[in-house]
DNA sequence: GCCGTTTTCGGCCCGACTGTTTTCAGTCG
C-alpha cells in the first residue's frame, strides 16, 4: 500500500464530503467549489501533505488558503476536523450518496430531505413510487421520471471504462457517424483524448450543417439502449458495450467553432475554468464557440489559435489538468513531451518460448511494420511454471536463435532479454552467468505479492545485470490492487543504483502510473516502455504507454526507448544517470 | 472558501438541455 500519501487521500475524502454536505445545505456554490477543488488538489498531489505542512508551505499551493490550511493542520495534529464534524452533524449518512445520481443535485436532495424526510436511496425510491416527490414545488412527473432513470443508471453503475475499451467504442461510433447526413470533421474529446487511464464517459465532437438531423442519426446507433438527451447541438445516449452500458455524448458545432469546441470539450474541467478566468483577466471571453473580444470572435477555427489568442503556447491534451501547465505555457516554458514517433522500439515482448503466441521471426516482422529499430524479447524465467517459463538451457537456445536471426535481419534488431522472476527471497530466477549474456534484463515480481516486496525489489536492483524493474506496483486496472510495496523506496533505490523503471504499457496495467512516473522523472530516473504483449495486436498498446508518459510530462530524454540500439545495448543510459 | 500591479471586499467560467415555468431554476459537463 501507498502509506506515504495516506493523509493526502484521507483529507481529499474529508474535503469532498464537506463539499457535498454544504451543497445539500444550500451553502453558496463558491464554498462548495473551493472544498471540492481542495479535494482534487490533494488527490493529485505527489508530495506528502504532512511534509508540506511541517514546512509551513500549505498556502503556497494554489487553491489552498488560510481557511483550508488551518483545517489540514488541525486534522494532521489531532486526527479530526471540527468543520467536518459540524458540516456532517445534521446530515444523515445516506444522503451524500444521493448526489451521485444523475439528474439529482443538492437542491432537490435538500428539498426531499426537508419536506419528505428522505435520508437515503431507499427513502428516495419510496417517495418516487408514492408520488410525493413529484408533488414538491419545482418538480413534476417528468423530472421524477428522469431521477428514476438516474437511480437505475447509478445502481447499474460500471466502474470507469479502461482506455482500451473506450478507444474501441469510440472507433465504432465514429465509423457509424461518418455516414451521418452532411457531417464534417469528427474527433474524440474528453478524458479519452487526454489519455486518462480510465474514462467515465465518452465524448465525441463533430461539425455539420444540420445538428438536429445528425443527433437524430446518432440516437439511432444500433447499440443505443437509452436516449438521455436529444437537442440541436447536443445528444447523449447509453450504449451497450462489452461490460454493461456506457454513456456516449455527442456535440455538434459549426466548422468555424471546431477548434474552440474541441478545446472546450477536451477539458479537463479544471483546466478550462482556469483558462476562462485567464481570458477574463485579459478582457476576453472564451467558450465553446470561440475566443471573443467584445462581440468579435478572434479565434475558434483550430485549437492552436485558441491558445495563441490567450498568449499561451499550445498545450497538448495530455497536459490539460491544471497541474501547472497553464503557468508554464504563459512563459512559453512547457516541457517538450515525448511523441509516438520518438519511440524506437518495444522493450518487453513475449514469444512462443514462454506463453506468447508469436515466433521470434513474427515479432521481428510486426515490429518492423511499426517502424521500430529494435524490439526486446523478454520471456518468463524457469519458476514461472504457469507461463511455460524458460530453463537456462532453453534461454541459451533462444539466445542462439536471436543471434542467428539478427545476422540476416535488415532494418531492425532483436534485443536478447528476459523477464526474470524476483523470487520470494529476493534472488533472481537465473544465475548471473546467463544474465550477463543478455542485452536487457527485466526483473519482475510474479508471486508473493504481500511478502517483503520492497526489500526483494531493492535486492534485485543490486544485481549488476538487472536493467529494468517491470510493472513496479503490480496493480491491474480491472481489479487487482497490486503488491504491498513502498514505491517511494523503490524509486529511491532505482536512483541510487541506476535502474530503469518500467511503464508497462498494456492497457490494464499502465504501471508505473502517471504520478509515480512524474516522481521518478523528477529524480532523473530513466523509464522504459514495454507492452508486455503476448500476441501481435498487443504491440499497438504502445500508444497507451506513450499517452501516460505524456501525462506524466516525460520527455524524450527520460525514456530509454528513444535511444539508439547501440546505446541500449551498451547501457549508456546508466552513464547518463552517472552510474 | 480563495484571491488580488485595477481590489483585503466583492468578485468568483460558460452555455446547453430539460422541465416547470410565464421568465427561470436545476443539473450537467
Amino acid at each position: 500500500m501507498i502509506w506515504h500519501l495516506m493523509k493526502n487521500k484521507e483529507l481529499a475524502v474529508i474535503f469532498s464530503r464537506i463539499g457535498d454536505a454544504l451543497e445539500i445545505k444550500g451553502e453558496t456554490g463558491f464554498k462548495v467549489v473551493a472544498y471540492r477543488k481542495a479535494a482534487r488538489i490533494l488527490e493529485d498531489l505527489t508530495e506528502d501533505i504532512e511534509n508540506i505542512s511541517k514546512e509551513k508551505k500549505l498556502q503556497e499551493i494554489p487553491g489552498i488558503g488560510s481557511g483550508i490550511a488551518k483545517k489540514i493542520e488541525e486534522y494532521l495534529n489531532t486526527g479530526h476536523m471540527t468543520k467536518f464534524d459540524e458540516a456532517l452533524s445534521d446530515i444523515p449518512e445516506g444522503l451524500l450518496e444521493l448526489l451521485n445520481i444523475q439528474n439529482l443535485g443538492g437542491k432537490t436532495v435538500h428539498l426531499a430531505y426537508r419536506k419528505l424526510g428522505v435520508k437515503n436511496i431507499e427513502d428516495l425510491k419510496r417517495v418516487i413510487e408514492n408520488g410525493s416527490l413529484a408533488r414538491l414545488s419545482g418538480l413534476g412527473e417528468k423530472k421524477v421520471e428522469n431521477i428514476k432513470k438516474g437511480i437505475e443508471i447509478y445502481e447499474h453503475a460500471q466502474e470507469r471504462i479502461n482506455i482500451f475499451e473506450a478507444a474501441n467504442i469510440v472507433e465504432e461510433v465514429i465509423d457509424y457517424l461518418k455516414e451521418a447526413p452532411h457531417i464534417g470533421r469528427i474527433s474524440t474529446a474528453g478524458s479519452l483524448r487526454r489519455m486518462k487511464e480510465t474514462v467515465g464517459d465518452i465524448d465525441i465532437l463533430t461539425t455539420g450543417r444540420d445538428g438536429a438531423k445528425i443527433i437524430d442519426y446518432f440516437t439511432q446507433f444500433p447499440l443505443v439502449t437509452q436516449i438521455l438527451a436529444r437537442g440541436k447541438t447536443k445528444g447523449s445516449v447509453m450504449i451497450s458495450a462489452e461490460k454493461g452500458e456506457r454513456q456516449v455524448d455527442l456535440r455538434i458545432v459549426d466548422e468555424s467553432e471546431y477548434g474552440s469546441a474541441l478545446q472546450y470539450f477536451t477539458g479537463s474541467k479544471a483546466h478550462n475554468i482556469k483558462l476562462r478566468s485567464l481570458a477574463k483577466d485579459m478582457g476576453l471571453k472564451i467558450s465553446e464557440y470561440g475566443v471573443f473580444k467584445g462581440e468579435k470572435r478572434i479565434a475558434g477555427f483550430n485549437e492552436e489559435e485558441v491558445y495563441r489568442a490567450l498568449n499561451l503556447a499550445f498545450i497538448p491534451p495530455e497536459l490539460r489538468e491544471d497541474r501547472g501547465e497553464i503557468e508554464l505555457a504563459l512563459k512559453n516554458n512547457l516541457p517538450r513531451i515525448v511523441e509516438s514517433t520518438d519511440i524506437r522500439g518495444d522493450l518487453h515482448v513475449h514469444s512462443q518460448y514462454s506463453d506468447g503466441s508469436l515466433s521470434i521471426d513474427e515479432i521481428a516482422e510486426s515490429a518492423k511494420g511499426l517502424g521500430y529499430k529494435y524490439i526486446a524479447v523478454c520471456d518468463h524465467s524457469q519458476s514461472a511454471k504457469y507461463a511455460n517459463g524458460l530453463s537456462p538451457e532453453r534461454l541459451r537456445t533462444q539466445i542462439d536463435e536471436i543471434d542467428m536471426i539478427n545476422r540476416h535481419l535488415k532494418g531492425i534488431k532483436i534485443l536478447k532479454g528476459t523477464e526474470v522472476d524476483i523470487l520470494k527471497d529476493g534472488r533472481l530466477d537465473f544465475p548471473d552467468e546467463i544474465l550477463k549474456d543478455l542485452d536487457i534484463v527485466v526483473a519482475a515480481v510474479h508471486s508473493g505479492f504481500k511478502r517483503n516486496v520492497t526489500e526483494r525489489m531493492l535486492k534485485a536492483m543490486e544485481n549488476p545485470y538487472v536493467t529494468i524493474i517491470a510493472h513496479p506496483s503490480g496493480r491491474l486496472i480491472s481489479g487487482r490492487e497490486g503488491y504491498d510495496v513502498d514505491l517511494e523506496k523503490v524509486i529511491e533505490g532505482a536512483q541510487k543504483l541506476g535502474i530503469v523503471l518500467e511503464l508497462n504499457s498494456y492497457y490494464d496495467r499502465l504501471d508505473l502510473n502517471e504520478f509515480y512516473l512524474k516522481k521518478a522523472k523528477d529524480k532523473n530516473i530513466m523509464i522504459s516502455l514495454g507492452t508486455d504483449t503476448h500476441h501481435a495486436g498487443g504491440l499497438e498498446m504502445m500508444r497507451f504507454g506513450v499517452g501516460i508518459a505524456r501525462r506524466a510530462w516525460l520527455e524524450k530524454k527520460d525514456i530509454i526507448n528513444c535511444l539508439s540500439y547501440e546505446d541500449i545495448r551498451h547501457r549508456s543510459f546508466k552513464q547518463k544517470q552517472g552510474i
